[in-house]
DNA sequence: CGCGAGGTTGATTTGTGTCAATGCACGTGG
DNA sequence: CCACGTGCATTGACACAAATCAACCTCGCG
């Protein structure tokens, strides 16, 4: 009766029973949509809300060069473009990296959902740390050396598939190409290759199979300077419990 | 009557003569803030939401090893953190790099404001583009060569200065060092120096006495590919009817 | 008048990009 | 079932953009 989507907007408010069922029920007919297939392109004017349930997606801008940037991987439970129809024509992208199952919500739909305080406030908050998360890619693009910026977004999405129950063993598919890598960190794909070896000969990133592992969680956090406030996975309960505390 | 935040609100709502009074109302009372002077560090939680009406500030991270990264400038008209109390603890900071006239805007006046629906827009519409811009930046720190990145950036500047009216004669105030400039571009100081170098030598930038103006704005954006589509700056009124048209 | 913040310039180093070739795994069709 | 093609990963040699280090300049201001 759960679901990564349901998992995730916990984080969001201190939903009930209700609120979950409800989520439930509209996220409950996904479809399947193939690998590198376009969800909506730059210019068009998006009308219903996709969210993804399985597999990854990203969001994505290509440069007159033909370069692409890569600006947010959506992991299970992730809305890829709540709120952008307020702004009229798309300014990016939005495609699938693997095959995905993904929900599209209608906008009577999301007027439901929101007419709900605890989900209207779990959704903001879902918002609120993509938007706060495409901050922190600002910095470790800006500011970090390339073999940082990859154990950095690496120690993110580990976080992120934690937090939706999907990485319990400190692991999680290898949804991206190097060149992809390099999408999203702003480097090429040679040079993500190297930094791939350096980490694996540091002993903090095993890509084997279809899974990227990391043997020593704590060191790759260190190393890259992760600091995971930013995704504000603090559970809502304790947080109410934290504001009685101070009454 | 009318101020920077009213002339930009414009751009997300066809607002009424009474939209602009209450606007103008509750940024009547503004107060003066020194240049370099903090707002909310990170970790504070936040209540009031702050506004510039003159001068510029800016949101920023300081990393570990006290490399800070600037991830947006709030020119007069801009909201500098609208929603973020639904995270509870700031994830980065805000502080003015000039000196400023602000406003605080407490939580009764924001749901005051929230209530009428076209001022509502407008605030989603600002915050949206806000997000916009975000993306834009991450675009131009990825995939730009520094002396592009530099120029991107003042295009966006120029645009935006235009857009509340103040930069009718193709300048705008030099409100950063070259430093800061650096720490927004991802770039250091020496190196902006000289970007700033090749792109007065080509003719694209005049920088003189406190002005930053630009004799070639065409040439300005097409050297550093700058398409104004992610600012969202149409107005309102052409989009309804452009949507009566269509019925 | 002198100090300090910010700007400018040169010499040198280095991280990352570019170009090019090779390897490897996997799926497909003969 | 093998041969081939294709997409992705890997590696080396080299080029270049940007960082670093260091000195010096300029100007506003106490």
């Amino acid at each position: 009766m759960t679901n990564a989507f349901v998992r995730k907007l916990e984080y969001g408010a201190a939903l009930t029973d209700e609120d979950r069922r409800l989520l439930a029920t509209v996220s409950a007919t996904s479809r399947h949509v193939a690998a590198r297939a376009p969800i909506i392109e730059e210019g068009e004017e998006p009308s219903d809300v996709h969210l993804v349930l399985e597999g990854v997606a990203c969001r994505y801008k290509i440069l007159p060069d033909g370069n692409r940037q890569i600006m947010a991987f959506f992991l299970p439970g992730d809305i890829c473009d709540m709120h952008v129809q307020i702004l009229g024509a798309m300014d990016h992208s939005i495609g699938t990296l693997t095959e995905c199952r993904m929900v599209e919500l209608p906008p009577e739909v999301i007027v439901e959902l929101t007419a709900n305080p605890r989900i209207n406030r779990a959704l903001w908050w879902a918002s609120l740390t993509d938007e706060a998360t495409l901050r922190e890619w600002l910095v470790n693009i800006g500011q970090r050396s390339g073999i940082r910026r990859v154990a950095h977004l690496f120690a993110e999405l580990l976080t992120r598939y934690q937090a939706v129950g999907l990485a319990a063993d400190d692991s999680f598919p290898v949804f991206f190409t190097q060149e992809e890598l390099g999408s999203a960190t702003g480097l090429t794909t040679v040079h993500v290759n190297r930094m791939l070896r350096d980490l694996r000969e540091q002993g903090l990133v095993v890509i084997e199979g279809r899974r990227c592992s990391f043997p020593d969680v704590a060191g790759l956090k260190r190393f890259s300077a992760f600091t995971p406030n930013y995704l504000h996975f603090r559970n809502p309960r304790h947080k109410a419990e934290a504001k009685e505390r101070l009454i």
